[in-house]
DNA sequence: ATTTGCATCTCTGCAAATGGAC
DNA sequence: CGTCCATTTGCAGAGATGCAA
């Protein structure tokens, strides 16, 4: 049975959920999802670029990070159509363009 | 993980996060209930302003909400300090006095 | 701790090309 | 060949950042 791997004290935890739900970019928050926020991940959680903006502490890597979930959300909610979503988030069609490939985000369509 | 006796509020933390995992349907968790279940989002830096980034449509308002709320969370995580906060986060002291004056961050002291 | 001036880098919008499908 | 739309590229202006006062 999978076991959550709960951060060390009350404050981590709370600041965790907070930011979870400040930070995900959509209006709801895939219940899938959670587990992995709150550290149920496998295997070691080292210095990489790996995991979600909650665990970064440079916040340039954690506003990337935030970005790149928000666009992915906003792509999502229209159908990964790009005018449609750079209108939605009120940005340039060749600034989303530069941020999609940027991210490496995969247009599986 | 090594298991220990939570405080009474972490374990009332952990039934809060399986009740938001597990019985939410749709698996879906309404972002904008989650803060009053944990009473986050409130208190005197905020009290006027309902509901966080996750309403915001703009790519930049997103961001800078998001910022704002992780400096703040940075800022508690070292104790509202600021050349110990700017180290965390990898940024100039000078820069982030700059951002918690443009984001009207209350340093409460 | 806080602010300011400044050089430098990055981001953004706008327009103009390029590419691809039809 | 054109037409329509997506994608890319070239700038110039606006903004962000680091550094040193």
């Amino acid at each position: 049975m999978k076991r959550y791997e709960w951060p060390g004290n009350v404050r981590e935890l709370k600041n965790i959920i907070e930011r979870l739900v400040i930070m995900t970019p959509g209006r709801t928050i895939s219940a899938a999802q959670v587990p992995s926020y709150i550290g149920a991940q496998e295997g070691p959680r080292d210095g990489a670029k790996q995991g979600s903006a909650l665990e970064l502490s440079s916040l340039r890597e954690a506003r990337e990070e935030f970005e790149k979930e928000f666009i992915i959300q906003k792509l999502e909610e229209n159908d990964w159509n790009i005018s449609k979503t750079a209108e939605a988030i009120e940005l340039e069609r060749s600034n989303l363009h530069r941020k999609i490939k940027s991210y490496g985000i995969d247009m599986k369509k």
